[in-house]
DNA sequence: TAAATACGATACAAGTCGTATCGTATCGTA
DNA sequence: TACGATACGATACGACTTGTATCGTATTTA
């Protein structure tokens, strides 16, 4: 999915740069469009008045096409805000993503992270490039927190990291409607409060 | 998805039940094998030793079999059990699930989800016959946990059912192989666990 | 017996796939 | 300037799947 562009730039016409955007933009609009289902390459290749020939250069499939226009720039579109407790960091990160979740990119990665269940090398590619590459900077976070005796030293980063995201992803990929399926600040507040406080009855 | 036998019985020759459980059958089995992605309508035809205007006849596509195959007993497979404690019923409810996502059969769930990013109508008869058919029955679980004292009065049960099963389909979906990907018994129970006692430190 | 429907088989047009082959355009290098 | 190498758009190609239609036969109800 990355490596986009791998040759040797010995000899040869380059590659033109700008009909590599215009056929990455042609893919998502026409999937936001008209649904990333039938999405195919003739269709990208047509929109963009391109030939086949130069897509099938640079991708393998369509699916590809979108997954490099998502991961590209993964860091920019829903980025990570440290503050200055693990909860502040967390809650503001959560908020940021389950924006970028309700906006129209959440389509595209509800279709990428669907049609990654069916094919091995997108699942590695979404996991290494969008889930990891988030997580290894949100368990610094986790981490820090421990460090300054603001939560609890017995913690697993990843088990905590999982009850606060883990539910923004369901909500992304199966929202129940129960009112809290829109990905709302709202929700998120209250999953960070529910999960932070715990479950039990304090007082007895 | 439902109803696939609609039909008066008023004249004519009755479907052949027989037939329907081996093209139910030859679905699973195919893509189980050979992946549910290139799993064509043919295929499934030639396999079952039937026509295909004799699928046709009772599913839209292949994606209608495979989800009739799974949606058609959802309690049995993957079934809620009731213990003394909220916190008892859930984590045992929960340890089922995760051993259905485990087996064979979430991988095929796995497909479905995936698919039903794209595909409206699979999305729709996912989230009523599977996710809120079992959530209606766990959010009686918290509901009574709050009745008996033993949980916090001011819960959300869809806010504590999403922290805690949020992740378990977040771990099916989307598996990180950080030492938990694999949905053992142990992960659901530190889930349980990290999510009843809360983040907070309490002793202070 | 007659109407109605199911069944397996085969054929069909339409669409997409991925590859190959054109002639033309644009780069680096000799 | 000339040459080799690659990119580009266009077109054609065989292979495959789709969903529908049609056939002769089988099975059920009225």
């Amino acid at each position: 999915m990355k490596k986009v562009n791998v040759r040797k730039p010995g000899a040869g016409r380059p590659r033109d740069e700008d009909v590599t955007r215009q056929i990455r933009a042609a893919a998502m609009e026409l999937g936001l469009e008209s649904g990333f289902d039938g999405l195919s390459i003739e269709a990208v290749a047509a929109h963009a008045g391109v030939g086949k020939t130069t897509i099938y250069r640079r991708w393998r499939n369509v699916w590809s096409i979108v997954a490099d226009a998502v991961l590209d720039d993964v860091a920019k579109l829903a980025p990570l805000q440290e503050q200055s407790t693990a909860r502040g960091s967390l809650a503001a990160s959560m908020r940021l993503a389950a924006r970028y979740f309700r906006g129209p990119r959440g389509k595209v990665l509800r279709a990428l992270i669907g049609r990654a269940q069916v094919d091995r090398t997108l699942h590695k590619a979404l996991i290494e490039q969008w889930l990891l590459a988030r997580r290894n900077v949100t368990r610094e976070f986790v981490r820090r927190g421990i460090a300054k005796g603001e939560l609890r030293p017995d913690l697993d980063p990843d088990i905590v990291i999982d009850a606060l995201y883990g539910p923004l992803y369901h909500q992304l990929l199966l929202p129940y409607d129960s009112g809290h399926g829109d990905l709302s600040d709202a929700y998120v507040d209250a999953l960070v409060e529910t999960v932070f406080a715990g479950l039990e009855r304090k007082g007895e």
